[in-house]
Parts: structure tokens; C-alpha cells; sequence
DNA sequence: CGAAATGGGTCAGCATTGTTGACTTAAAAT
DNA sequence: ATTTTAAGTCAACAATGCTGACCCATTTCG
């Protein structure tokens, strides 16, 4: 980029904007918001947990599995890997830091004795209700916004746009390991 | 974690598996089930977009440069900066990178020769299109699906999860940076 | 029973993308 | 003429992904 503004004599015509990328379809425009609604909701969504998460040098990363250990407790490993789809190795390095510093506690399977059962420790429900509680307000307020039937449409929609492995899983229905 | 199973004499109880984290009001759930909503339809979301990027070994970055730089062509790099929120540096390895290989150019502002405009050149609206097209799938099912009400839903609750500065560069009124 | 499969773990190294901090340059503004 | 401002650059660091290559302890299966 040395010097795009450099060589003064040559003049380079502003381009003339051309319009937003032209829209073939008008359901294109819709279609591009919905890009903008999933970024920006999604950042401020996450930014807020990030600074409780600063404080104790823990990343968002950790944040997902306490949720997910949280919301599903004694979940073995290689469930959680598959929630998340990440690798065993960038899970360990979160959950190992998450186990060291007490977040979060473990035992074997009673049965299967290889498993490695997990759950929040008090310590780690706490942080994990301090975290939550941070993004509460945000739900809150727009569900309140948005009155019960426009939260039922945002459910449907955001459903809709996941794979149908996560779709199961919040079913209840899912292994989430399948697709 | 070395030997976590290791001491086969010691028998760890299994937790008695507490319940999902204690209820406290019922509103809870709800806003849980949020939550797991907001990441899973992010991740998917993305991920499509990302297999067309590993092919030309641009990430998701590259993304959102190119998609708020063909919104609205002829942004400034600043402007660009206040969208994405992201320091300029981390802008500029991105940025570069899309000038250099072709995907995006540009031209000094024409009043304040110090601007940089950029737009999308045909390379870089191709690219945009075609990152666009593979997420524009899952959009559309998912806005065929919940009906014009759910979607109307599923917007204002975004709009309510997202800060105000995004809320007003959505509606054009913003200059992004307030907030 | 012995071999293979499975759940889990580890070491090492790399890529992307974000951050700080410290400066430079050219063009506006005052 | 000085100060702002828009933009850019170098350097270093951190968080989180990923791959590849192995190791252990259990469980399962032929």
C-alpha cells in the first residue's frame, strides 16, 4: 500500500459507487440482512461475556464448555467435542485449565470406566451464572421486545438455519454426533 | 490429567448428576435455550461459508471485509473499522491482502484526498456472490419455514440482542461509531 | 484368552485473527 | 505554521482452531 495517495499527478476517478451489489432477486436484500442481524447480534451477544471472562483470563472458549457442561452435566468428553465440533486437543487445553482451577469436576463412569464424566463444580455454577446472568439482560430485553410470538418466529428461524446435528441435540432427540 | 483412572483401588462416586444447573425462574430456560441458538446457528452459519474460503485460502475475515465493503461501496477505511470493530492492524492484514490478490479496490476520496475508498472490483463481487449464495441456501429454508411473522420475529429480536451503534448503521442511520 | 476397538490424553507445530504499542506520512483544518 | 486526522507499518503477543503422531487403560469381540 506504500503510497496509493503518492503519485500526485495521476488522477483517479472516484469510482462511480456502483449500487450495493446489484440485487437480482429482492428476496436478496432480505437475504443480505440476515447476514448483518447474525454478525452483529452475535458479537455484542459474546462481547458481554468476554469482559466478566477478561477478569479471570479465561477466553470464550471456556465459556462454551462450561455452558455446555452446565446445561448437560456429567457429559462425557467426546460428547462434548462433538456439541462444540472442535478437536480433543484444543478442548483439552480449555478443559484441563477449566479442571486445574477448579471450574470444573470429574469421575468415571460407573459402568464404562474409561469415561470421564464431567460437571460444574460450585465454583464453576458460579461463574457460569455470573456469565449467563451478564447476557441475560440482552435476551431478556429483546424477547420482551419482540413479544411471545416474535420469539417464536426468531426460535423457528434460528432452528431453521443451524445443521440438523445441533437441531437434534437442543431436541433432546440428538446423540449431535450424527451430521 | 495424567492418570485420572489410574488408582483403580480409590472408588469415585459418580456425581449424583445435579439438574441442569439449578432453574431459578422459569424465564431461564428460555433464555438458555437462546443461548445454544445464537452458537449454533453462528457456527453453521459461517461454516458454510468457510469451505468456499479454504479454497482460496481466505478466511472468515476476509469475509466480512468483503461483504461490508460491497454493502456499501466506496467505505471508508475508518468506516470499515467502526463496523467490524476491530483495530486497524487486524483490518490491514485482511485488507491488503484482498487489494493484492484483486478482490477489492480503490481511490482516494475526491474533497479529502486522504480517504480511502474501497469497493469491490468484479473479481471481488464474484467472490462475495458466490460466498453469499452457499449461505443464502440456509437462509432462505430457514425464512420459508417460519413465515413472513417469524421473520419479522427473528429480526427484531436480532435487533434487540445487538448494541445500539450496529442497530443504527442497520438502519442507515448510522455513522456505526457511536456506540 | 488375546487382539482389536474405543475413550481419553499428550507433545509439537502451525494458521488465523484479534490485541498493544510505537511511529511515519500526507492531507486537512485552524 | 501548527495541529488534527486518515491511513499505514513494524513488531510482538494471545486465544483458539487444526494436523499429525503416539500412548494408556478399558471394553469388546472372535
Amino acid at each position: 500500500m506504500t503510497g496509493m495517495l503518492k503519485d500526485k499527478t495521476r488522477f483517479v476517478p472516484p469510482p462511480k459507487l456502483p449500487p450495493p451489489t446489484p440485487v437480482v432477486d429482492l428476496g436478496d436484500a432480505e437475504m443480505r440482512m440476515a447476514q448483518d442481524l447474525l454478525f452483529f447480534a452475535y458479537r455484542d451477544f459474546t462481547n458481554v461475556a468476554d469482559q466478566v471472562l477478561d477478569e479471570l483470563g479465561l477466553g470464550r472458549a471456556h465459556h462454551r464448555a462450561l455452558h455446555f457442561i452446565g446445561r448437560n452435566p456429567g457429559i462425557t468428553v467426546s460428547s462434548l467435542l462433538a456439541v462444540l465440533r472442535i478437536t480433543k486437543q484444543s478442548l483439552a487445553r480449555v478443559l484441563n485449565q477449566l479442571v486445574d482451577e477448579g471450574f470444573v469436576g470429574q469421575a468415571p463412569g460407573f459402568e464404562d470406566r474409561r469415561l470421564r464424566l464431567l460437571t460444574l463444580t460450585d465454583k464453576g455454577a458460579a461463574l457460569e451464572r455470573r456469565l449467563f446472568d451478564a447476557q441475560r439482560d440482552r435476551i431478556a430485553a429483546a424477547y420482551t421486545g419482540a413479544g411471545p410470538a416474535g420469539v417464536q418466529g426468531f426460535r423457528t428461524v434460528m432452528r431453521g438455519i443451524m445443521d440438523r446435528g445441533a437441531r437434534d441435540y437442543m431436541d433432546g432427540t440428538g446423540s449431535a454426533e450424527d451430521t
